[in-house]
DNA sequence: GAGCGTAATGACAGTCACTGACAATTGACA
DNA sequence: TGTCAATTGTCAGTGACTGTCATTACGCTC
């Protein structure tokens, strides 16, 4: 199964994801162009579109597969849980084994810092919301199947994923901002966010902080 | 104010934005070229990009309007209405208006085919995501304004924004892969799910359709 | 209404992301 | 060891975008 060819191949596409996100966090996105990427693994240009479709791909390959292990983390949660308290509860065990799978293929430090790339290159992170969008589908998917309730004729689902979604994009987005990014803050901020989707939607806020 | 010259570069930038939209909706986004858009209003690729900063741009102008106009429409509701509520009135409130501005730009027709455009070209649609995460931002300020809660100390005026635009970006994705498109039925649609959202939150979806 | 300063445009050359085609190389497997 | 198929490099080409400079056109003054 693991044949030299297959191994060759896999060692050249993490070796470029490598090389990749160490330009992009030093030099910038943009400013970062293919050819230095591929030169620095020493593979011709053609080659690198070969393994990656485009120069986003290879900046939001550690992210997506971040996004397939929540994905992944959510099926397996056991049936009857109701749904928000689901992608709730989830999203608070799953942080280790993230961990674990992102430094199998960037060190741990760098994707985070590449995080922050994405949040400030406005391209990439056009490219990342798009694939959000898609894992988000996913997600509805597994939503209406475990409650039972049809995506197509029922919107809550939708509903759902959108906003709960929309509030873990914000917290990456502020955790993002922040000084000092290691995946305990991360898993605080989002948690402390996803908290507040309920009184966030009720309309008597207090004038302090959340008490 | 309005001299020959200015009312010339509003035509000008009028005219390549219906053009452009005219080729995108009758070939598709992705197959048309700048040159194409130039050559129909008769002015030089160069021109082009002094009116416009990128091919998204033209083809995201009507949309970003109308963002920008449910932004206003925000800003000018009374004081003191619960922060969903005032989303949720104004969502209701602005679409004739939308509607009209729209029209002094490019036929409403032709702007709806062009959201279906947008929804199903991956590029455009991932421009679209970050133009209106651009607008959720200016949201959350005005949110937090109105209600005198610090949006860099008190995470829900994010929370709700987001959670908010998230249900609206499924509702327009949602109303754009239907056959008849038009205003009333994205009013109708929008409503529907943004009325969803307490629903889709609270655990205890029945097994029916919404009664 | 002639002339001047400035803004708008066109023409051109160049960079970079990406693609198709074909030839050369290399692992897999008989 | 030889053959087949997968992988790669090379090259040429397209299209989005940018900088530069000369040209044109507007607006304003005298």
């Amino acid at each position: 199964m693991t044949g030299l060819r297959e191994r060759k191949k896999q060692r050249t596409r993490d070796a470029l994801v490598v090389a990749a996100h160490e330009l992009f966090v030093t030099q910038g996105y943009d400013t970062t162009t293919v050819d230095q990427i591929a030169e620095a693994v020493d593979v011709s240009q053609r080659t690198f579109f070969r393994y990656f479709t485009n120069k986003e791909e290879v900046a939001l390959f550690v992210q997506d597969m971040v996004e397939a292990c929540f994905y992944e983390a959510v099926c397996t949660e056991p049936p009857g849980t109701p749904p928000l308290e689901c992608l709730r509860r989830t999203l608070n065990d799953v942080w280790d084994e993230v961990g674990r799978a992102v430094e199998e293929i960037v060190p741990l430090d760098l994707h985070l810092k590449m995080c922050q790339v994405v949040e400030t290159t406005p391209s990439l992170l056009a490219a990342h919301l798009r694939h959000s969008l898609l894992m988000e589908e996913k997600l509805v998917q597994e939503i209406a199947r475990r409650t039972g309730v049809g995506a197509e004729v029922d919107p809550r689902p939708r509903v759902l994923v959108a906003a709960f979604s929309g509030v873990m994009r914000t917290a990456a987005r502020q955790w993002g901002m922040r000084e000092g990014t290691s995946l305990e803050t991360a898993r605080e901020v989002t948690r402390d966010y996803v908290a507040q989707l309920g009184p966030a939607l009720t309309g008597d806020w207090g004038r302090e902080r959340r008490p």
